[in-house]
DNA sequence: ACTTACCTTCGTGTTAGACGAAGGCTCGCG
DNA sequence: CGCGAGCCTTCGTCTAACACGAAGGTAAGT
C-alpha cells in the first residue's frame, strides 16, 4: 500500500509543508520516488511520521529528531543513547501532564467564578477595582 | 510588598525579557515605575503574571491574552465573552492533556522496548533494517 | 570613582513551520 | 492537441514569542 503526500498529510493531521519539512530536514529519510519524482510513502514510512508527530508534540526539537534517527542508522551500538532519549522524553512529558493540570485547576477555578456571576446576575464590582476580583483564587 | 523584575523572574521561573515583553505589550498593564522609571510588581502583579503564565502555557497567544486583558478592563458586560474564553481554554487544555497521555503510551512502548533489549543484551538485528524493529508497535 | 542594576530603543537570531512565486514535469480529459 | 491538476524544485518572505547583544543613560550602593 503506498500513499501520496496529499494522503498522508490527511491521514496524520499535518501539513504537506511539514512533511517535506521533516523529509527535507532528515527526519524521515528513504522515502521513495515515482518515475516522475513524485514521493512515495510506504505503511513504514507512515509509522515514522507518526513516531515523529508524537516527539514533536510532546516537544522533542527538530534536531533532536534529527539526531535519534541518525543513532538509528548508526545502529545497535547506540540503543543507549536512543534508550536514555526516550526516558527523558517520558519524563518531560509527565512533567507536562502535571504542569497542564496544574494550570487546569485555574482555569477550572476561573469558569467557576464566571459561572456564578452569570447564573446569579450578580455584577462582579462591589469592590472598586476589576484587579481585585480578577485576582487568581488560591 | 513590592518586587524588582528580577525578583518576579524567579519567582513565577520566567525571564526578564518576557516580563519586559509581556508589559510592553499590554497584557500586564499598570505596572508602576519608581523615581528611577524601574519597574516595580506588587503582588496583584504577580498574580496577572501566574494567570498569564497559565494561560500561556496552556497554549493561548498573547493577541489572546492581551484581548482577554482588554476585555476585564471594559468591565462587567464583558463577563459573557470571557467566560467563553476560559471554557474554551479549559477544552483545550483537557484535549491537549489527553492528546499527551496518548503520545506518553507510546513513548512508553518504546522505553520497555530498549530496556528488554538492554537486558538481554539481545541485539536488535535479527531481522534485517533496522526500520523494521524501530516500527512503533500497536 | 566604580560597579551594579535598572532603563530605553534598535536590531538580529531562533524554531518550526506556513505560504506564495516561478519554473518545470506528467497525467488524464475532452 | 491543449488544458488543468497535482506533483516537484528552489528561493524567499512571514509569523510567534521570545532571547539576547549593543549602545547609551540614570541612579544607588561601596
Amino acid at each position: 500500500m503506498t500513499y501520496t503526500i496529499h494522503e498522508v498529510a490527511e491521514k496524520l493531521g499535518i501539513s504537506t509543508y511539514s512533511i517535506r519539512y521533516y523529509n527535507d530536514h532528515g527526519m524521515l529519510p528513504f522515502v521513495q520516488r515515482d518515475a516522475n519524482n513524485n514521493r512515495v510513502f510506504h505503511d513504514t514510512d507512515l509509522e515514522w511520521l507518526n513516531m515523529i508527530v508524537c516527539l514533536r508534540e510532546t516537544g522533542m526539537s527538530v534536531k533532536s529528531i534529527k539526531h535519534y534517527q541518525d543513532l538509528i542508522q548508526e545502529g545497535d551500538d547506540t540503543v543507549n543513547e536512543r534508550y536514555a532519549m526516550m526516558c527523558a522524553q517520558q519524563e518531560q512529558t509527565l512533567a507536562e501532564i502535571a504542569d497542564l493540570k496544574k494550570h487546569l485547576a485555574t482555569i477550572n477555578y476561573k469558569v467557576a467564578h464566571y459561572a456564578s456571576i452569570l447564573e446569579n446576575n450578580e455584577p462582579d464590582s462591589f469592590v472598586p477595582s476589576n484587579l481585585r476580583t480578577e485576582a487568581v483564587g488560591k
